[in-house]
DNA sequence: GCTTTATCGGACTATTTAGTCCACTTTATC
DNA sequence: GATAAAGTGGACTAAATAGTCCGATAAAGC
């Protein structure tokens, strides 16, 4: 993703590398925490210890930081779930990938959120290529899904004339959905029923 | 709702309401398109036609407004959420219900979200009582679809084991949820689909 | 009418915040 | 080691923005 760093052609020294995952790192805890617009230039300098003509050296503005965070946390989301789902092919598999992410929203009493999904709804509106970078990383997301449910076919644990992929839109809806109720309410239990009964449907499509 | 005006115990002009009520209207529209952040009360002034001391002198400030706001909106939807539901009891009035948001959303593309949903992830993480009044209304709206189960049940249409709350609330989470990918994408497909994904599990709950 | 209170306009202040600039240091490359 | 480019610190500017204040008008209650 190249819309991010504002010098691309140029060369990046180890140290230069170092100062800008820096600043990103510290960008993405407090923008996950505060909100991306909550969370002011200078939040980030004090967080990552550096200076102001840093950050201008490695990015255009605020708006080219927002970006690189949104490539870092669509980085590692994906990752994380590429491990916790591309080899899962049973529907118990899939209940304990709910599990992990409802255990893990738990923590918080679901005050965050997803990370992808808070900065979908606050970004969207404001800039047109974070909105775009976000739909890729959901679409990415749901594919890995679609692919569980493939497999689940595969295995006839979902009948064939199911959509996979219609499926798995759903299935990120209930998620989405289950993490923002369950930030209004910090309460971490509509988030959990939400998904639940998704599962439930794509269970009971092969009982039928 | 006391918390949104400054000055509870105070006569109110008739005079004095429209003005209040001219804000109110000014600052809802332009937060459900810009955002709440990004809009300023200069952009409620001007939108309004009304001084500062006026807005001042109707709000303790901007978290006061943005809780009238919540109110105001609040106040719409579930008012349009109760004509709506009211009287539903039957899977053909649910999908036209469906059919109603959908289009509504379609008109723009899904761009700006669920009026609701859009302030709730916006503000969860600024102000402790906004939050507060949004999952209270987020309660009542599912209450509204808790009730159309519920009359299903009576009429046989859903089986009594079936929980009428937990359904409800998954049904809310695949409306919110759905509107946010819609809006990320800016295509309202998946947020029907994922409203299709409930309605068809609850549809399927009676035919086992 | 007279008094009080609500309503109003708009200039003003203080603060925050994004963004600029320049002198200086470190690192790479030849 | 000389030179150029990358990296750095931090003061500075310009603009946006929330919030204050005061003088004035309109309305209400007696």
């Amino acid at each position: 993703m190249t819309t991010a760093d504002s010098h691309n052609g140029r060369r990046l020294t180890a140290r230069g590398a170092k100062t800008r995952t820096r600043i990103v790192a510290a960008a993405t805890d407090l923008m996950y925490v505060k909100g991306v617009r909550a969370t002011t230039l200078d939040d980030v300098l004090a967080a990552s210890g550096v200076s102001k003509s840093q950050l201008y050296h490695h990015f255009d503005g605020k708006d080219a930081l927002v970006r690189a965070v949104i490539d870092n946390v669509g980085e590692r989301v994906i990752e994380r779930e590429r491990d916790a789902l591309g080899h899962v092919s049973t529907i118990r598999g899939l209940r304990r990938w709910r599990d992990t992410l409802v255990q893990s929203n738990a923590l918080r009493h679901g005050a965050y959120g997803c990370a992808l999904g808070s900065l979908a709804s606050e970004v969207s509106d404001h800039d047109a290529l974070a909105r775009q970078a976000l739909s890729r990383l959901f679409t990415e997301w749901q594919g890995l899904l679609a692919g569980v449910l493939r497999r689940l076919q595969d295995s006839g644990a979902l009948p064939p004339e199911a959509s996979a992929d219609q499926l798995a839109t759903g299935l990120m809806a209930a998620l989405q959905g289950g993490y923002m109720l369950a930030q209004t309410a910090h309460d971490v239990t509509p988030m959990a029923t939400a998904i639940d009964m998704a599962l439930a449907h794509i269970e009971s499509l092969s009982e039928r």
